[in-house]
DNA sequence: TTCCTTTAGTAATACGTATAACTAACCCAA
DNA sequence: TTGGGTTAGTTATACGTATTACTAAAGGAA
């Protein structure tokens, strides 16, 4: 027994004697029972083996030495790590700490953390997050790849692994733990494409990032365009930053043959950039140049943007709810399905 | 041997056969090795004791099998989670993600993770965070904290989870591995007053939230008011919102006495709000009314919102590197120290 | 041949928890 | 007085990994 008091704890090394985080065992030895006692007392609110002195006399030793139970011991006895994880392409972006919250919200209730991984959109770091998740570092994932497609993402559902994909369109179902929540974003991209028709634009560009829900946004716009016998105008930039959406307009603006009326940004930050680029060039929007964005970020109202709703809050706790049930005994079984949620045309100053 | 290939794994419930994740057993197996020489062939660049043909062989059945380590095992073997924690208030004030960013680039090549806990900014989730980090669940801490001081924080430290505290001013050096990264919030916000009173302004009011740095900024501010001979006038709402620097604003507007003719809101979020409230009563900025700021989110930039940059991603950087250094052997004994990181004004339209 | 060294590993253990299986001591009824 | 049941626990084991201490076999030198 003298052995677990001069116990000296993590890290052999030259550090100072940091004092050792007291365990179960501490707690048996002090209150003179089984280390299984203070398991079984610690954590059933009903012990019939085990007397209310006894009981209490093991709380109040684990309370004196400010017993906390070890994490990474509990996740590898009982393979749970109450984690959920949630992978998305850059948190500065603000389109994704609105989800977080969301995830956050309904996560906290049901014993779950978030954890966040950024992939900033590229393949390899989108690779190493199943890796990372194959680890066993989280019981759920929330995630917005870019790149991977439902084979690579398999393993994750075969390894017992629930996942819930933000998507830009409805997904059939399939046979596996891989659910979606999603907004229909084709027909948002139509309906604010017609809208600006409707203001009496025809010449109308897309500003498009390379991957991601762009594809989806550009598709419904150029719909509705060749619908009204308009032609399709993209510029493509690489990524959702601002940097990108400026370095775009200022090429529609440089073009020979004249500028169009109006811009529509495959997401808010897009617009942002493209509006800072025009005011830059002297032009005064929406009366110069119309701009429309997607996602509704919390500036686009303050900017008096024109955009797409997305409900971010709502996929985000909508998401989190997904993988609470599927977390549930026979949760797993169950087929993917994907939910869709509606989203709103926020007409402002910029259009 | 045949219990191993049975073994079912992962909840014994009425789940689908969720297909085990193999395990250095399993290697050790098929390769016809022992687990011992597994872990050393996977873990370690040289194995005087394990001959080039094995060691191929051994790396091909894992390769093979797709085994990937067991985070939780290694945790609780090595007590290293391999993670850092950032508790902060909330994700989505746009100065965290920054912050949350510099974080992760300086984490991910020393190997380490990045865990996001919000904490709203109430007391009682801060000492949920507490009591989360004491679980062993992070190897260090990057935070801010409202309403929890050192004595409170000390048992992190205490433990030997080193934390590197997001400040407001200069802290002294304690003995404790605590560390911290400021900007000198009061001097900035002395210098942004002298801004304000230097454009002619006398009337100037600051909105303040109810904890957090808004103090250190408020007592910048009121120096340098009473030493210019004019009287502080501060309004404090609860929160750093939006909604709370409107309804700031709003009172402002509405008081008997006239209006000031500036505003400084203890944060962007809050002098956003602010804005947005002035607008609303048809005021316009800064010709009615200048507004400043503090932090310098990315939006302030579009807004032409003249405020303070706080150079958060660095400050996420330096924390990130403080952890790391203070992770490696011995460097736990090393007194507290505090970083300072410098500010700038940034002199935009609004003021 | 004997002893020593090298090679190529293996066996055992610990990390902290949860839980299934067991048991000693006592009481009560038949 | 024997058997069964209850009370109050205990013992043992497993989760997957890392590491220390050990060893069997082969090769070489004296």
């Amino acid at each position: 027994m003298a052995t677990s008091t001069t116990r000296t704890k993590r890290g052999k090394g030259p550090d100072k004697p940091a004092p050792a985080r007291p365990t179960q065992k501490d707690i048996a030895l002090a209150a003179g029972v089984s280390q299984a006692a203070v398991s079984l007392v610690l954590n059933k609110a009903e012990t019939p083996s085990v007397p209310p002195a006894t009981r209490t006399r093991i709380l109040e030793v684990a309370e004196g030495l400010g017993y906390r139970p070890n994490h990474p011991a509990r996740m590898l006895r009982s393979a749970r790590t109450m984690t959920f994880a949630c992978v998305i392409p850059d948190i500065t972006n603000p389109f994704y700490p609105g989800l977080v919250r969301g995830l956050q919200t309904v996560a906290a209730p049901a014993g779950y953390d978030v954890l966040i991984f950024d992939t900033d959109g590229r393949p390899e770091r989108e690779a190493r997050a199943i890796d990372w998740l194959l680890q066993g570092r989280a019981d759920g994932v929330v995630a917005t790849f870019f790149h991977l497609r439902v084979p690579q993402l398999a393993v994750l559902a075969r390894k017992g692994i629930p996942l819930v994909r933000l998507e830009s369109r409805h997904k059939p179902d399939g046979p596996l733990a891989i659910d979606s929540v999603y907004i229909d974003n084709a027909e948002a991209a139509a309906e604010m494409t017609r809208l600006l028709i409707a203001r009496g634009h025809r010449r109308i560009a897309m500003i498009q990032a390379e991957f991601g829900p762009s594809q989806r946004r550009a598709q419904g716009y150029g719909a509705v365009m060749r619908e009204a016998g308009l032609v399709p105008d993209f510029v493509t930039d690489s990524a959702y930053s601002e940097e990108s959406g400026a370095r775009a307009m200022k090429r529609l603006l440089e073009r020979k043959g004249g500028r169009p009326t109006a811009v529509f940004g495959a997401s808010d930050v897009l617009a942002l950039g493209a509006m800072e680029a025009a005011r830059t060039a002297g032009l005064s929007i929406p009366d110069d140049i119309a701009i429309a964005g997607f996602d509704d970020i919390p500036v686009a109202k303050l900017l008096g943007l024109t955009t797409v709703r997305q409900p971010e809050f709502d996929l985000g706790a909508l998401a989190a709810e997904t993988l609470v049930k599927r977390l549930q005994p026979g949760g797993l079984g169950a087929p993917g399905k994907s939910h869709e949620l509606k989203f709103e045309i926020m007409k402002r100053s910029s259009v």
